[in-house]
RNA sequence: GCCGCUGUGGUGGAAUUGGUAGACGCGCUGGACUCAAAAUCCAGUACUGGCAACAGUGUGUCGGUUCGAGUCCGACCAGCGGCACCA
């Protein structure tokens, strides 16, 4: 055979004739063991395939044909998730209808993956936008439906005005619409969800168990950043709910006499209540009740519109105000909510206050829109001191700042007495600018102020001295003592022991007389001295000294960690943890409150009013409601005859014979849903279908269903670690609830692959002009190079600049197999069918088809190729190359570059596909080498190599060693103090 | 801010999990073949000093543990990705 490596006439010849052979239909009734491998669809975009999909169908494809040579029944099919925004916006720009634009995407991609060799059963192939497929997409909404999982109603929801559409929260990035990048507003609108929120948590129904969101992440074998992210997304926050009184009386005076739990019963609290409602908060750090001294409701909160609405004497006083607020409010867009977080706003609601459970202290009530109206109640305890978003808050509006928490730190352990510690402020007392703070600990009756017990006397000196000089202040006044502000200073203790240290202003004092002694007798002393009780500190300086030391020196940072309860009531002196259990132990005995866990994950929204989607099988009577479509009337068809421009509502309300139909009810005039349906609900169960894609009776045959699932390996793009997976996994767990599948994860092992960048290393994108289309890189390299060059890029997992010019190594390697492959098939006969005679060559193939096995196994596929490389360039110094030996390399080869391997294998006189062979098993014994070399070194410091046989004797080797020159050089005159020796590796020699 | 990840030659990346740092590929240098070129093959290629043998240094920085550290521990620096007013 003669005839040069051209990749296109054998990858064309081998497509063909994998086509003509039925391509790789999984049969439904084999009985070999089964996988089921499989690639997220693509959407089928006018851009064609990126070099992205290829590494992904490259890897998975890998995967299965490797599989099938182990003899597994794989399954390993394609389709596409056809419909979606980009069809429709093309078809309004240029009038083609999505349908036909969207199938001759697809009839474009089809050639594209052919032409890569990747194994699909294309007799599975599925379109969501087909009506057999769509049929059993509405056919799971009236089944989610039926079971109360599906529900509509009215809420606010994120309105792309661009798109004209309804997104999801998870299609919303940073405020704007994830694909048009057009800022999302608040739109009120009815609308269908699924009630995704009942599977977070496990759950038994009927004698099955459904394990839930969150810990059926345990079971899988996922990456952890997106099992992370998954957790993340759901949000599970346990706390306490609290319900604080309304009180419409007057700004009473703050009573903080009633400080403490225990103090406090219910007698005075039914005084302290005006017959008002009450404002439920949840919080997940009810630890620091103490410190709260406002209460914020959403400016959604029903307290609000409530308030508004109430025509009576009492209530509040500013109505006005806060309906100005509301409405600028509303204008904000999302991406105006989120910019300004910083700049926080709200009213103060004139005439109600809140009483705080706790302290019976009543507080002011605001709105403001930094309290999300959908999460918990859509009302706060604000604790300016202990949570950052509050102390903004605070800050801006004068509000109090009451420390409740201190932090465990060196000084204040838990178990011991912390409230000892005092702190002085010192200002210059003319100008009353500030000078310097100065902290300490009162021990055994002397009172200490400085740095710490260890300064020396001179210190002090040295900082009276330092401050005079660095300030040039004359006169400096210590203006406070108090044990109380020492709190305060504590609380902010990193940022504070960072500044008292920079300035150097550290000085100690023994007692009080023995203070004021030293500062008499120190003839640098300028300071005046003000000594102040713990409750005067308070009661004269504590409040503006308060804020004076947070902005002086925690600019906007607060203690917001677990510590030490202070100054609150009976829990004082409790660690975090411990206070919120004996917290909320008291609000559920008082029926004030009690445990709650709360969610971040919302249900999901899957109205959209466009027209490129699966329609809501939903009809509404006026007599009889809200009526599911009938299965039998499935599917409702989408009308091909529709003018599909947005308007804000879905464009079949302007196909009457969509629009108008009889109710299934009573048979009177009725209006079908108009809506359709987010495309994430046709590609959270696509993965079913592909089991039985053809079923006309039910979305998948239950036996086919047990045979197949779940999914062995499932592989795509990070960008669907949220929604696309999170959605998948709700939906197969609501079918398990009811029974209709067996599992309740539907994916066993997910890998992602990076995403492959331009040769700029920017993202790839048409406006930027560095798109690699893969059909070029197949017309000038080939498939086969194509797919090595992808596995040998780099890890899968990682991002990647993609090099044509690197494009070269993968085919000169394929070219070299090429000639061996008839250097082979032109050796004489009788040196063909055996092994090799080399017993270093044999040990060679036998370590690669381990190492290749495994990397398979762990999609490991660089190190894979990489070792296959090795073996060719040992293969190819041989003078003659053994044909068992090299079909044993086809064979590994056959998986990452099938169409080379097909044609080798053919020549060397084969007449089945490589398909058809026995993955190559490799003898463990046959893996040690014979010789070894031995690293010997000296004091870690390599100096020798010695080779000796394999498994060599410690006592044998240290021999060896000690008469190799160099390591004989270098312990020369010392002693050995001691040998580390690892066999087969090397020996360490300490001298 | 929170979560996750990464840092190794000119370059993409290896390193049996604590045991020869730089496998394999690209690039580069020199050579063979050729009238010449392409292709192919052979040799070399971390840095510094040296003609060399060789010695020293070296995996973002600083420190630690160890006979031995790219790998483990602590602190820091730089970059990437995701989430972010979720109380």
């Amino acid at each position: 055979m003669a005839g040069q490596y051209s990749a296109k006439t054998i990858e064309k010849k081998w497509q063909d004739r994998w086509a003509k052979q039925g391509d790789f239909q999984a049969s439904d009734q084999s009985g070999k063991e089964k996988c089921y491998v499989l690639d997220m669809f693509p959407y089928p975009s006018g851009d064609g395939l990126h070099v992205g999909h290829v590494e992904n169908y490259t890897a998975t494809d890998i995967y299965s044909r490797f599989k099938r040579l182990q003899g597994f029944e794989v399954l390993h099919p394609i389709g596409w998730d056809a419909f979606g925004l980009p069809a429709e916006n093309f078809a309004i720009k240029t009038g083609v209808h999505p349908d036909q634009k969207t199938h001759e995407n697809i009839a474009n991609f089809t050639r594209q993956i052919k032409s890569l060799g990747i194994s699909y059963d294309w007799s599975r192939e599925i379109d969501t936008s087909s009506p057999e497929y769509y049929k059993w997409t509405q056919w799971l909404f009236l089944f989610l439906y039926k079971n109360g999982l599906a529900y509509r109603k009215q809420a606010s929801v994120n309105w792309c005005p661009s798109c004209q559409t309804v997104l999801a929260n998870e299609q919303v990035v940073d405020g704007v619409c994830e694909r048009c990048k057009t800022e999302v507003v608040q739109k009120d609108l009815k609308q269908w969800f699924f009630k995704i929120t009942d599977f977070i948590e496990d759950q038994q129904f009927e004698g099955r168990d459904v394990s839930g969101l969150i810990s059926g992440l345990k079971k899988i074998d996922w990456p952890e950043s997106t099992k992370k992210a998954q957790q993340h997304w759901i949000g599970r926050s346990e706390g306490a709910m609290v319900r604080f009184h309304i009180s419409q009386q007057p700004a009473r005076i703050a009573t903080r006499n009633v400080a403490g739990g225990s103090t406090i019963n219910s007698q005075q609290k039914t005084e302290d209540k005006q017959g008002q409602e009450d404002i439920e908060v949840f919080t997940t750090r009810v630890d620091t009740i103490f410190g709260c001294t406002y209460v914020v409701v959403a400016p959604e909160h029903p307290l609000v519109s409530q308030q508004l609405t109430n025509n009576s004497q009492q209530g509040i006083s500013n109505k006005a105000e806060v309906e100005k607020y509301l409405e600028a409010t509303k204008k904000k867009t999302e991406l105006e909510r989120t910019e300004l977080a910083k700049d926080k706003t709200g009213v103060k609601l004139e005439g109600i206050e809140a009483i705080n459970p706790f302290t019976g202290e009543a507080v002011p009530v605001f709105v403001a829109d930094y309290v999300l109206g959908n999460y918990g109640t859509g009302a706060v305890m604000a604790v300016p001191a202990h949570d950052e978003r509050d102390f903004a808050f605070a800050k801006k509006y004068d509000l109090p700042i009451r420390i409740s928490i201190e932090p465990v730190t060196g000084t204040v352990r838990e178990n011991e007495e912390f409230r000892r510690s005092i702190v002085a402020v010192v200002e210059d007392a003319k100008t009353g600018k500030f000078l310097s703070i100065n902290w300490g600990e009162k021990l055994g009756g002397n009172l200490f102020i400085g740095g710490g017990l260890e300064e020396e006397e001179d210190v002090i000196q040295a900082a009276v001295r330092e401050i005079e000089e660095e300030t040039g202040y004359k006169h400096v006044k210590l203006v406070a003592v108090s044990e109380k502000i020492h709190h305060h200073y504590f609380a902010a203790s990193k940022n504070v022991y960072r500044n008292i240290e920079a300035t150097g202003l550290h000085f100690r004092l023994a007692d009080k007389e023995k203070a004021e002694q030293r500062l008499e007798a120190d003839e640098h002393n300028k300071f005046t001295v003000e000594w102040i009780t713990r409750e005067d500190a308070f009661a004269k300086v504590a409040d503006p000294l308060h804020r004076y030391l947070f902005d002086k020196f925690i600019q906007g940072k607060i203690f917001a960690e677990d510590g030490v309860l202070a100054d609150s009531g009976a829990f004082s002196g409790l660690a975090s943890q411990a206070a919120r259990e004996k917290i909320t132990q008291w609000l559920e005995e008082k029926k004030l409150g009690e445990k709650k866990v709360n969610y971040r994950l919302r249900d999901w929204l899957v109205s959209r009013q466009r027209y490129w989607g699966a329609p809501i099988p939903i009809i509404y009577c006026d007599t009889c409601g809200e009526q599911p479509v009938p299965e039998q009337d499935l599917p409702v068809s989408l009308p091909m005859d529709v003018d599909f421009r947005p308007t804000g509502e879905s464009p079949l309300t302007r196909s009457e014979s969509f629009h108008d139909v009889l109710c299934p009810k009573c048979g009177e005039k009725a209006r079908r849903e108009s809506d359709t349906m987010d495309t994430f609900v046709c590609s959270s169960w696509y993965y079913l279908r592909f089991v039985d894609p053809k079923n006309t009776e039910a979305f998948a045959d239950p036996e086919k269903l047990a045979k197949w699932l779940p999914v062995d390996v499932y592989m795509g793009g990070a960008e669907h670690t949220v929604l696309h997976l999170l959605y998948a996994r709700f939906f197969a767990k609501a079918l398990r609830k009811y029974g209709l599948i067996d599992f309740d994860e539907p994916f066993m092992k997910l890998r992602h692959q990076g995403m492959v960048l331009a040769e700029d290393g920017r993202k790839m994108s048409k406006s930027l002009g560095n798109v690699v289309n893969p059909d070029d890189v197949v017309g000038q390299f080939g498939a086969d190079s194509l797919r090595l060059y992808e596995m040998f890029m780099g890890p899968l997992e990682d991002a990647k600049a993609w090099k044509t010019d690197n494009l070269v190594g993968p085919r000169r390697f394929l070219e070299k197999v090429w000639r061996m492959g008839e250097k082979v098939s032109q050796q004489s006969a009788i040196n063909r069918k055996q092994g090799t005679e080399n017993n270093a060559l044999r040990t060679l193939l036998h370590k690669t088809i381990q190492k290749v096995t495994q990397d398979i196994e762990e999609f490991r596929f660089n190190t894979a190729v990489s070792s296959l490389m090795i073996l060719v360039n040992e293969m190819d110094r041989q003078a003659k190359i053994s044909q068992d030996d090299f079909e044993t390399f086809l064979l590994l080869l056959s998986p990452f570059a099938p169409h080379i391997a097909e044609e080798l294998w053919e020549r060397l006189g084969h007449a089945g596909s490589i398909t058809e062979g026995v993955w190559p098993k490799f003898d463990p014994k046959l893996l040690q080498d014979e010789t070894v070399d031995i690293v010997v070194q000296v004091n870690g410091k390599l100096r020798a190599k010695i080779a000796v046989a394999s498994g060599a004797q410690q006592k044998d080797v240290e021999t060896l060693a000690l008469q190799d020159e160099k390591v004989a050089l270098h312990i020369q005159g010392k002693t050995i103090r001691k040998v580390i020796f690892v066999p087969n590796r090397l020996m360490n020699i300490v001298v």
